[in-house]
DNA sequence: GACGAATAATTCGCTAGCGAAATACTATTC
DNA sequence: GAATAGTATTTCGCTAGCGAATTATTCGTC
């Protein structure tokens, strides 16, 4: 990937830096990805399962949310969150109740099945992601945290 | 995003430093892509169309890959570059030209037309990217390529 | 020359996700 | 109470990408 960068040096009708930084950020993301996908798939689940019900359990009990909100959080459409939902709800690792006040609204709410592939998988994951972020020190990772925080709060404050 | 983030703090079953930097460089990712696809849109291009391009004129004159190094430098599996390149050679921004001494290779080639739409959107892509970047002062940024550079480099060793 | 292993690209069946529209519902105004 | 605007979620049609298998080709061995 770097001889990919190598080829543009000193003469790309753009800048390089910023080009390699979200170049290497694509990069790893997938790397992630791959090695997250790899470590699930002994458990019979997707990320982006784990990735669902990882913020319903952060929430903590009653482990609920709306589609919206884990839309926004997760960065996904809401035809998508739909779908995502309907694949949770089969495999039995959450359910979706009507709302009473608004029927609107719909509460997702994780299921003991769901809470317990969630701390089945999380290890697992966690140590997928800290194979890549664990060549770092523990300074490095606190710089890297804060420099992508500083990009992060540019971006929201855009929405 | 960082909500999310808070409400792990201190009680979480895994490194929330790891968490973090993997959750920001998601959210960051997601944040690049929609902002790029956004820019692109005018020029009816899309992102996955113009970054196998841009790997094309990275390789100078005559501009040409195999679908096998196209699909190593972009992450993407074989059988997802052979649906991109026949989007592209759909749109005419590139061609396939079969190779003369290893018949089971394949050349892609950019047309004139793909050079021209590279052109273009290369700006609009670049700016779209430096909107976010660019909160960083350039010694922050040299750190923070330089850090995800040390993570690539472990990646690319352990495969 | 025949055969088997390996390689490069494509095909096949499938899926997660998208944008836009539709449906159900709520809140506000008259 | 009726009408309208807005909200939350789902539906619809589509697509980029995946894993596995297939096809075509090359290379090395016998």
């Amino acid at each position: 990937m770097d001889r990919h960068l190598a080829r543009w040096r000193g003469k790309a009708p753009f800048d390089e830096r910023v080009e390699a930084i979200v170049t290497r950020m694509q990069f790893l993301v997938k790397r992630f990805a791959q090695a997250k996908e790899t470590a699930l798939a002994e458990l019979g689940i997707r990320d982006f399962e784990f990735e669902t019900l990882h913020h319903l359990v952060a929430r903590g009990d009653p482990w609920r949310a709306t589609p919206s909100e884990l839309a926004a959080e997760l960065v996904v459409s809401p035809a998508g969150m739909t779908g995502r939902l309907d694949t949770l709800e089969r495999n039995d690792l959450v359910r979706r109740i009507r709302g009473t006040q608004d029927r609107r609204r719909v509460d997702v709410e994780l299921t003991d099945k769901g809470l317990a592939a969630w701390t089945s998988a999380m290890h697992l994951r966690a140590v997928a992601e800290k194979t890549i972020v664990g060549t770092l020190s523990p300074a490095d990772q606190d710089t890297l945290s804060a420099l992508l925080n500083q990009m992060l709060a540019h971006t929201e404050s855009t929405l």
